[in-house]
DNA sequence: GTCTATACATGGATAGAC
DNA sequence: GTCTATCCATGTATAGAC
């Protein structure tokens, strides 16, 4: 076992026990979902016993709803990234699309997260809507507050908009990716981002 | 014990109960995933004894394949139901999209499906392509056709527009329903269905 | 606080009678 | 083909030593 030499500080304290049991509980549940995990494989993954695990939660299900919690603050915003939203339409929604597909694309982690969420989203109502509260909703109120002040795009009703343009790029990434629809029905990302800015740019009649 | 009269044909055989227990095997798994499904809960759903259950599959994968192929099968172009797809844009997709809505809104069984298939997509890739071939690829591949068959809406790329169309609605339901959203950050379908159809339908320039 | 060892329940799968 | 009874592995949770 390694310890701290005579005069540091021993960080091997209780706070970072709960880091590393969060770590290992992250790295169970998102691989194997709710159900099949098991609280030796969490205790084995963060290197601590199984007991000490009970120690810092109540139980299997507190684990569970701290980890998701945890999870969502730190995704706060995080599809958007922190681009802030100015400049012409064009340019702003193409970039926007293009950026958000990439970090979904490219992040399995986000990916193992949507499965979890929605797997378990009729077992843990209020977990979806922790999701929900910290991720969907900034995304649309941001794109809509942008949508309404490009006044030269006429759009009738920016957040129904804003919610179009989320829920085509978010599904996408479901299909392709999450559901392992890429090799049967492929589509490049781009052909999807062109129709998506076409129809809302270019829809001022 | 019911038991069929003299003269009649026996119909609790073996096809019957191969019924039985995709039936129970459907309760089970769609409500609570395949992980925290029991074989003894589906064998007791279905009103036989566990060894039957394992007499007529191979094991609970073998049961669980054998019942996402037979819902995805039956589900078949359900989304879309089976409306033909001619007239006017204007009327014909806001009739699509409202009634494509209300299906998954009121549909719950449709709601678990989606659950069951998300959460386990990891774990089963090619149940969630079997899902991809039966249902969403030929509604893309409808909604498509017609938009392209509607050469007045000049759009550029009909089946990713039609991508953006069915992410839209799917979406829409995933956020609302799926993950309990609509308490929290409500929004009427009509709001929807009005921007989607102003547009596509008003983006001819 | 942390560990080892253990209690207790449940789950997947099968043996053997009918 | 179908049932009851059972085997054995695994899982949640805790008791008790340090």
């Amino acid at each position: 076992m390694v310890r701290a030499k005579v005069g540091e500080i021993d960080r091997s304290n209780s706070a970072d026990k709960v880091e590393k049991i969060l770590l290992g509980a992250m790295q169970q549940f998102l691989v194997h979902g709710y159900a099949a995990t098991s609280m030796d494989k969490v205790a084995e993954a963060a290197g601590v016993s199984k007991a000490t695990v009970y120690s810092h939660f109540q139980d299997k299900e507190g684990l569970f709803r701290a980890l998701i919690e945890k999870l969502a603050r730190k995704r706060f915003h995080s599809i958007l990234g922190t681009q802030g939203l100015v400049g012409e339409p064009y340019i702003v929604l193409r970039r926007l699309a293009k950026t958000a597909l990439e970090q979904m694309v490219n992040d399995q982690e986000y990916q193992a997260f949507e499965r979890l969420l929605i797997g378990e989203s009729a077992r843990f109502p209020e977990l979806a809507q922790v999701f929900i509260l910290s991720i969907a909703k900034p995304a649309i109120e941001t794109i809509s507050k942008y949508l309404a002040s490009r006044t030269e795009l006429k759009i009738p009703d920016p957040e129904a908009t804003a919610r179009i343009l989320i829920g085509s790029l978010v599904h996408f990434v479901m299909t392709q990716e999450i559901m392992h629809g890429k090799d049967i029905m492929p589509m490049e990302s781009d052909r999807l981002i062109d129709a998506l800015t076409h129809l809302i740019v270019n829809c001022a009649d």
